[in-house]
DNA sequence: CCGGTTAGTGTAGTAAGTACACCATCGGTT
DNA sequence: AACCGATGGTGTACTTACTACACTAACCGG
């Protein structure tokens, strides 16, 4: 334990992050979580995340605190929004600056770590019951990822630099959560002029090979419009 | 000064809210400034905002820091981000969680108090040096206040209860900076069936008068679609 | 070479958005 | 009373974006 003690004239919140990293597995939206070693709400699934270093930047401590308890790294974050109502930790006053991304599918093998017994996919209509008010930032990312499927390249978060148009589609049916026509969908993602082909194509099973695209511009894979 | 002491085995950041409150004057989108009477930035031009009350809820500081400010209360505010970059305030680590706001044209008039020497509307595009990284934090404001103007229903927080189309097509075109046509702009509006006549009209100069609307429901003035 | 499986393509119909011009109604003036 | 200036209010043709829909192509394995 640290011997000094920090001392204010009046007082403060602790910070917190905790990021929502999305995933798709095996054609279902699944969400990582973390099962806390150390009260309060001990044993129970949480989101990744943790106190805010005193001269750390936020995005830095979402960053490091998913690589300390998840071991997942190189991940685009986007802030969510942050939760500070007063009794949300029942340790002190606790402000939580959220954040959430996306990773391709089973590209990530969460592991446990110091804070975390234990680190895990869940599909995101099968979760436990959640620390804290992580089931209300769940929620509120869930939106959110949905809400800019329609105005921004986040599906390509989702898969690996190339990816094949049906990789692709699948993508946004399991987000959206409905089938969608494979000529419409073909024609409007290739006409907003985002993907290349590659001019590989890819084998996934006794049938056609699929051409492969990539991303045209890979700084690109979160702007909006 | 409070005599107490406030002490942590670990450093705290300090929280803050800020609010950018937009509003309409003369054909021009115009922001709240305050003029610091404290240091640090003694006497510069801020957003209005100050330190969170350890059992307060962020939304109610900001809230509470706009009213004691400049005077202004009962607006909708919608959380626009948070940041806290560790540089950004001199005296210790601060971490702002910011709102943005409308307000109907000229309906407010901001007053000084204790914290602000003075309260004025800046046309944001000649807004002067501004305090912290505030400058920043409107940008992001109008970003996102525009962006919202196509699938929300922000543009009737900066009206009357009751408007003309005329006013309304107005507030479009300030926020767009852009001349739209009258017939396709009614035609629009009034296909999204979210606001009806009110019966009575409007003169507003020696000319014919213009019928009167009201949202249908005023409880949706901030959702989305 | 045949069957199974996914990849890949075009067209016609519908809905949404855009461009565009004139008359109506009021107050004020002559 | 007639006219002027100013803003309110309306419809149609055209263009563009979205929707529905069915067959052939290429590969693997047996």
């Amino acid at each position: 334990m640290n011997p000094q003690r920090y001392i204010y004239p009046y007082p403060h919140p602790a910070v917190t992050t905790d990021v929502v990293l999305f995933t798709i597995q095996m054609d279902t939206l699944s969400v990582l979580l973390i099962e806390r070693k150390n009260p309060p709400f001990q044993s129970m699934w949480a989101l990744p995340g943790g106190f805010l270093d005193i001269s750390e930047d936020l995005e830095s401590c979402a960053k490091r605190e998913l690589q300390e308890e998840t071991g997942i790294e190189g991940i685009y974050l986007e802030q969510l929004g942050t939760f500070g109502a007063p009794q949300r930790d029942p340790r002190e006053r606790v402000i939580s600056v959220t954040y959430f991304a996306l990773s391709p599918s089973d590209h990530l093998c969460p592991r446990a770590s110091s804070d975390a017994a234990e680190a895990a996919w869940f599909p995101i209509n099968e979760l436990p019951e959640l620390a804290f008010d992580h089931a209300q930032i769940i929620n509120l990312a869930r939106q959110r990822l949905i809400a800019k499927l329609g105005y921004s390249t986040i599906a390509f978060q989702m898969l690996p630099e190339t990816f094949t148009l049906s990789q692709l589609q699948s993508v946004y049916e399991v987000l959206l959560n409905e089938a969608l026509d494979k000529r419409n969908f073909r024609k409007a993602i290739l006409a907003r002029n985002i993907i290349r082909e590659t001019g590989e194509t890819a084998r996934h099973g006794n049938h056609r090979p699929a051409k492969t695209y990539q991303v045209l511009n890979p700084r690109q894979v979160e702007i909006i419009k």
